[in-house]
DNA sequence: CCTACCGATCGGTAGG
DNA sequence: CCTACCGATCGGTAGG
């Protein structure tokens, strides 16, 4: 007699895994319902029961993503150093674990169109990573830690840009593409002391 | 009586127009023969009459891509600062041409899938910038132009890499974004003498 | 959760 | 270049 509520909870799960799989390695538009349901082993109608519509198991794998994220982010790190190592660590992070970034990068170039229903989401997404990076370049900055002339609005937008260039690139040719040391290169310019 | 030759010259440039304009609009697997042929004018069967399927039809969207990126360069351009300016100039070029930023920023996204029709263009395509961009940084380094510690094959990687994440932030908050400024910003930090 | 179905759309072909 | 068509696939619904 086990709870019918925690089935159905678990399987939920199973569907978001495989979505979010599947939408890394075909994309969202090319990620069909039939597809994401046989890979959980039931009809694509039987996950309609789950979740109403294709745009709503989107939504449920962005949901559960930033709650990811926001686990292994302790809140307690300070504007500095250490928010950049975290970026560093979480560079780490993906390359173990190429489905995540897969998922990210084929997402947000399909939702640079305005009418994508994760537009939205990589519009707030953009905003928020920059501005992190931003405030820690500025406590840089105030302390004497960043290189005369950076200005630390241009360095939080060309980072995260790296960062998601970079992925792309590792993504296409693998063994040309070393993520941590390239990230590593690109903040130890900008900065007076060791990262 | 003008030759039947020139007209299908003519429409086969308006087919491939057509094509690379839905590409970055809707990506290439969301672009249908029937959009494509739609916007010239013509059926979709009509348009198989000039190109035998759909991956011939990005072959060639791809090749005239080729064809305009080298007619833009010349080819006479030294290794060194001259070609970064090229690079920033081509970044100028795109921020008045956003649909070609779109065309490329989706199908790179979209070809990172080893079984995608343009993976080994984008494969071939990244290591020729990487290639170009790396001789010129070594001939800086060598003249004594670029700062210290600086490695020319990791700042190489980079600058490509940032070029193709800005653009793809620069599509999504087209505001937010100073994509010539960025590079510039980018650049300016690893020489040591003006850009 | 299932089977069975809907209308729409896909790339490609036949035959002119 | 067209009309007409093919089999396959799509998201979603009905009714259990």
């Amino acid at each position: 007699m086990t709870g019918g509520y925690l089935k159905g909870r678990i399987r939920r799960e199973d569907i978001i895994t495989a979505a979010a799989a599947a939408y890394g390695e075909l994309g969202y538009h090319g990620s069909s319902l039939r597809e994401i349901a046989k890979r959980v082993g039931i009809s694509h109608a039987g996950l309609l029961y789950y979740f109403p519509t294709k745009e709503a198991l989107l939504a449920a794998v962005l949901e559960r993503r930033d709650a990811e994220d926001s686990e292994r982010e302790q809140l307690t790190v300070p504007p500095g150093l250490a928010v950049l190592r975290h970026f560093v660590a979480l560079a780490e992070h993906n390359v173990r674990h190429p489905g995540i970034v897969d998922l990210y990068s084929r997402l947000a170039a399909e939702a640079v169109a305005p009418d994508h229903p994760a537009h939205e989401y990589f519009v707030r997404h953009y905003r928020a990573a920059r501005d992190g990076v931003h405030e820690s370049f500025a406590a840089l900055a105030a302390r004497g830690e960043l290189r005369d002339g950076v200005e630390p609005a241009l360095a939080a937008l060309t980072f995260i840009a790296l960062m998601d260039g970079l992925q792309v690139q590792w993504l296409t040719v693998p063994g040309d593409v070393d993520l941590v040391g390239s990230l590593r290169f690109y903040l130890q310019n900008l900065l007076t002391v060791p990262l």
